[in-house]
DNA sequence: TTGACAGGCAACCAAATAGTTGCCTATTGT
DNA sequence: ACAATAGGCAACTATTTGGTTGCCTGTCAA
């Protein structure tokens, strides 16, 4: 699954709302996600084929709706493999940021 | 600090990649983090800007050199509150997503 | 069966983005 | 002093992106 994809998809500030309406409540139709939104029906469809690209959102057709589910596993690996890795060595780099500050207090 | 600014650095693969290329190696050069990326030192300065912007990256000016160092807060920061919040309820939301997968099998 | 409602598709438009080139300043080493 | 090196600034271009409008299909309910 390609990580780009889902970095891409939480860039925008309307899917991150998307997402976390749908963690509010989940199995929303089109319409339901297009309420508060200050756009059109297709623009948001639009920002939501993005999540399901990225594997962020999975829908199932009912009848005429279209219901839109979250699929938090894409979130669980960027927070896994990607975060993980400079949590891990976040101590190392808030020291040299330290030493940074250090050298630029001894300037002038 | 801008939540948004963190999300649209991290969303370019460029930009992920010289933060990886700080992690392996801390307060490197604009010239340095230049090599492997093809493209002109322009291009790579404007996305260190949208990485400092973002607070993702920090500088100091030595003699003629700038040194670029990480600083992991931002990420620590995201880690925390945001996707923290979706695996709190990463179970119900995998619950949801199964039983979608169900229904989706007993449609005709 | 027909009107209303949910959604899909495609063309189009404007703004933001990623990149370039050209030229400038500052620092360093000889 | 001066050539080479590190970096900054601004203008320009092309592509991507976020949004619109218009029209079409499918489903439900009276």
């Amino acid at each position: 699954m390609s990580m780009d994809a889902v970095f891409k998809a939480l860039a925008d500030p309307v899917r991150r709302a998307l997402l976390d309406s749908l963690h509010a409540r989940n199995g929303q139709t089109l319409r339901e996600l297009c309420e508060g939104h200050d756009m059109t029906r297709q623009a948001v469809t639009k920002h939501l084929a993005l999540l399901q690209e990225a594997n962020l959102v999975v829908t199932r057709k009912q009848g005429r709706d279209k219901l839109h589910f979250l699929n938090p596993v894409p979130i669980h690996d960027i927070a896994d493999r990607w975060i993980g890795k400079y949590e891990r060595t976040r101590l190392r780099a808030l020291a040299d940021l330290k030493k940074h500050l250090e050298g630029k207090r001894d300037e002038k």
